[in-house]
DNA sequence: CGCTGTCGATACATCGGTGTATCGAATACG
DNA sequence: CGTATTCGATACACCGATGTATCGACAGCG
C-alpha cells in the first residue's frame, strides 16, 4: 500500500483491472468459495505478490469485482429507461431493459454468488441493498413521470410498489434461467410478466415450457 | 460401502441422518464452499471415518441433504393445497402456502447455495429443474380445479404460466428476504404479489419499504 | 452366547493454498 | 538522465484439509 498520496502509478492500475478482469471469469465458471487467490492470478497472468499487493483478501475482491459491474448494470439501465420523452411507452422500455438485465449469464452467476456471499454478511448485504434500493428508486421515479398517461393496475399500490414488483419478476426470471440457461425464453418471459404486472390487462401469452 | 446386499445395519442410519442434520446446520451457517468435511463431522460428533463410510464427497452428501429437505418442502406445499375442496379460495391458499414456503431463512439459504451450485452443473440443474417442475405442477393443477369459479387474469396465458408466475414471484421475494431478513414484510409482500397475479383486480396494497 | 462381518475411530502421508519477507525491475519525478 | 520509490516476482514456512489404510468395537445372526 502506498503511503497518504504516494507516487500515482499506472501500471499498478492496470495490473488491477487485469486482475478483475480475470477474477470476473474464473469465478463465473467456477464460483466464489471453490476459488483460490492462486487461480485467479493465475488467469490474469501474474504473481500472487502483485495480488497480495493490490488486495488483501479474495472477499476484498470480489466485493470490489462486484461494485465495478453493478455500477455499469445501473447505469445501461438508467438509459434504457431515460430514452422515451416524457411520455412512456411501457412496452418498448420492458423490452430495452430486459434486453440489458438479462444479457450475459456470467454476471447472472457472479450476481447470485454475491447474493449467497451478502445473505450472511449483513455489512455486504447492507450495500447491495443500497444498490438495488437506487435501481427500484429509478424504475419508480420513471413510472411516476408515466403516471396519468398510462393507468398502473392497483393491486401493487404505489409507483414504489411497482418497482418492487418489477425486481422481484427479475429476480424470479433469473432463478430460472441459470437452470435452463435458455436466455431467449427468460427474455420473452420476463416481458410478459412485467407486461402482466404493468398493465391493467391486454398481453400476448406465449406458451410456457419446462 | 457393503456389498450387494449385505447386513442391514441400524446405527448406520442414525449416523447418516446425524452427519445430514448436522450439514444442514452448518451449510447454511457458512455457506457451501467455506465448509469443509471435517466441520460437518465435528459438528455432528463423528469422525471422518464415518463420513467416508457414509459418503463420498462433499457434493454427495450436499446433494442428499437438499432431496431429502425438497421433498419435504413439496409434500407440505401440496398439503397446503390441498386442504379446500374442490374448490379453492385463492386468497386463504396463498396465504397457506405462503406460511410454508418462507418459514425457515436457513432452508433458503441452503436452498439458494444449491441454486447456485446446480446453476454450474447440467447434472444437477437437471435434477432441480425437475423437482420445480413437479412443485409447478401441484399448483397448475390446483389453480386448473378451480377454473371457472376464480376467474384467472387472461395475462398470463394458461394455468400453466400462472404456475410460472407464481413461481417467480416466490424466487423474487426470496432473493429480497436473504437480503433484509424481514419474515414478517416478505410474507406479506408475497401474498400481495401473488394476489395481484391471480386475481383479476381486487387486493389490500402495503406500503412497501426499503 | 459366540462368531462373523460391518461401522467408524485413529494414524499417516500428502497436497494445495496462504501469508510474509526479501529482492530485482519498472516507473514517476526532479 | 539519474535516482528514489513503488510494484510485483520468487522463496519460504506453515497450516488445514484430504483420502487411505489399519484396527478395535459393536451389532446382527445362528
Amino acid at each position: 500500500m502506498q503511503g497518504t498520496t504516494g507516487r500515482v502509478t499506472r501500471r499498478r492500475v492496470r495490473t488491477r483491472a487485469n486482475l478483475l478482469r480475470a477474477a470476473f471469469d474464473v469465478f463465473a465458471a467456477k464460483g466464489f468459495g471453490h476459488v483460490s487467490i492462486e487461480e485467479v492470478c493465475e488467469a490474469a497472468g501474474y504473481s500472487r505478490g502483485a495480488f497480495y499487493s493490490n488486495f488483501s483478501s479474495l472477499d476484498e475482491l470480489f466485493f470490489a469485482l462486484y461494485q465495478e459491474r453493478a455500477e455499469l448494470i445501473a447505469e445501461q439501465v438508467s438509459g434504457a429507461l431515460a430514452v422515451d420523452g416524457p411520455d412512456l411507452d411501457v412496452p418498448a422500455a420492458v423490452d430495452r431493459v430486459t434486453e440489458v438485465l438479462l444479457l450475459d449469464r456470467d454476471w447472472l452467476l457472479v450476481k447470485t454468488d454475491f447474493l449467497v456471499h451478502a445473505a450472511r454478511d449483513p455489512e455486504v448485504a447492507r450495500s447491495l441493498l443500497e444498490h438495488r434500493a437506487r435501481l427500484r428508486q429509478a424504475i419508480a421515479d420513471r413510472l411516476a413521470r408515466a403516471r396519468g398517461h398510462t393507468a398502473l393496475p392497483p393491486v401493487l399500490g404505489d409507483t414504489d410498489g411497482a418497482a418492487h414488483a418489477v425486481v422481484a419478476a427479475y429476480d424470479g426470471v433469473t432463478t430460472q434461467l441459470l437452470l435452463d440457461r435458455d436466455v431467449a425464453h427468460a427474455r420473452a418471459w420476463l416481458k410478459q410478466l412485467l407486461t402482466a404486472l404493468l398493465t391493467d390487462g391486454s398481453g400476448t401469452p406465449d406458451h410456457a415450457k419446462n
